[in-house]
DNA sequence: GACTGAATGCACGAATTGAACGATTCGAAA
DNA sequence: TTTCGAATCGTTCAATTCGTGCATTCAGTC
């Protein structure tokens, strides 16, 4: 939910006097509201988004909310990994959020914490599953915490604009994987799209009803298993086709989409990770936010 | 045509008190009708104008709560429920969210929204979508929704004490549904305990290794389907015997469990409801939080 | 070293907020 | 129409936040 902080408290919590960051909200680097009175009201997305651009820590987190010791210690590169690993397979909430929220905050870009961090840790996880290092109870309890992770991380991003382009996506009957089509809905929404993820297992005709009803400019797929390959393929085109006559571009993306299956699919776009994914995104729909971060501190005012 | 709301509601709408909005109102800020005995009525049209021209942020996804469709903003009993199955069948998630933390913060017990509120829109919408008067696709998104609204319920109810007891639960194999899982994991964390799902599809023998593991106090388990019910009774009678060498209770519940199941089983108690669990649990562990609805105001600091 | 411009933190009175309180009004059932 | 619980009224009060001015710090320049 989106929750309403006084400038006290963000002060507090970045470790700043009040004075300064009331200049910072006034100046345009944070954006906020103001009440009929004139006070101040600033959201945890605009804020963790201006310490992540800014390059600012958090001396108090908890009092925004975030796990203690949020902002700290930035994990720098492979230890993330590893520290995530240990986080998830132990079953350690708090700690997995932190990494996971460091990491945003310290200007990694959503996508590369997808990529980089959360998908390989989650499929080492499931390695040491399938080779008995793990068991069942912890590798599902692992999924159930990257679910949370994830949503803590949408959290953090923010709901995007609401009058951004509609992006709607998931996965298809019998495909029961949401961490891909979750993943998506976040780097979709960081990239200023109004995303929203319909789930998973849904049959070909609902996402047709889907795109009739609600006309995104844009849809995700996710495929991680196919059964009958040659209907999946029927079933596709059919569904591209559909798209395209109401002006909505297909993104498909998963371990299932072989080289030799790519050949018979049409779609917009094929992506290998969220990366990809991310900046097909931009392309269509360029990021109205500051962006370039070496340029940012001469062009500013 | 025009819809008239309460100061009480607009001001919960948008975030702040009703004091203040009474004082906007009669500076002029918003325009608003009284009545003859001198209530405020505001109409609609001129909150959002006024939300639009002095809070210049615009786009604020706080202000989705005001669903024009519906009417009311305020969730009062008995209409909370109909406007819950609204926002979830459309995929309204900030109305959705809204709705269940209005809940929470107006006193209701977590055990109780998710009993009155939340599990019968779901089971509702099930019945919508198999009468084919809701898409597949407005049934997933449901769902999803659905999980990040008892996200969000869990982050206001907190992560409990780090050093009261454990409990552990899911749901068993072949069992893919984690609704009630997840909202048993908030009721006990509400109720003092250290609670965690494990989520769903869980073999009995990683259970087993579960309690060996981590030694949890409590154990809940949730049956919505059984596969073989001579080998389902078996392999949960070995498991109620492992728990309570470990001295571990077994709280089960769900549909699934018929009386003629039941009376084979051994379990330490049966849940018909999350209220029932919640009573049980706190028997076991006593909250040490403010409890009592009627004397809480009292109670409070 | 002295100067400059910008950013920071603190202090001040004025204004706003949110939570009380008893009294009054509303709306629906009897 | 009358009655009664729930909602709203107007008011007060402590706490918070506003906007502003001022002293301090700190790079960069002369």
């Amino acid at each position: 939910m989106s929750q309403f902080f006084s400038p006290k408290e963000v002060a507090l919590a970045i470790g700043v006097s009040e004075s300064s960051l009331k200049r910072w909200v006034d100046k345009g680097l944070i954006p906020a509201e103001k009440t009929g009175g004139g006070h101040r009201r600033l959201q945890l997305d605009a804020v963790l988004r201006f310490i992540r651009d800014e390059g600012k820590g958090l001396a108090n987190p908890e009092i925004i909310g975030l796990p203690a010791e949020t902002g700290k210690i930035v994990p720098a590169g492979e230890s993330a990994q590893a520290e995530f690993l240990q986080a998830m397979s132990s079953g350690n909430e708090a700690t997995a959020k932190r990494i996971i929220l460091d990491l945003f905050i310290s200007g990694m870009s959503v996508a590369n914490i997808c990529d980089l961090v959360i998908a390989p840790v989650f499929e080492r996880i499931g390695d040491l599953w399938r080779c008995g290092d793990l068991e069942v109870y912890q590798e599902r309890r692992a999924c159930e915490l990257c679910g949370r992770v994830i949503h803590e991380l949408r959290r953090a991003v923010g709901s995007g604009p609401d009058d951004g382009p509609l992006a709607i996506g998931g996965t298809l009957d019998g495909d029961p994987y949401t961490l891909a089509t979750n993943m998506s809905e976040v780097v979709l929404r960081d990239a200023g799209w109004r995303a929203t993820s319909l789930g998973h297992m849904l049959p070909f005709d609902t996402l047709r009803k889907a795109i009739e009803n609600d006309h995104p400019h844009l849809m995700w797929i996710s495929v991680t298993t196919i059964r009958d390959t040659e209907r999946f393929i029927a079933n596709f085109n059919v569904l591209f086709d559909t798209a395209t006559s109401f002006g909505c571009a297909i993104i498909v993306g998963g371990q299932a989409l072989t080289a030799d299956i790519r050949q018979s699919l049409r779609y917009t776009t094929f992506c290998d990770n969220l990366r990809h994914m991310e900046a097909f995104a931009r392309t269509i729909r360029p990021r109205d936010r500051v962006a370039t971060p070496i340029t940012s501190p001469e062009v500013k005012f």
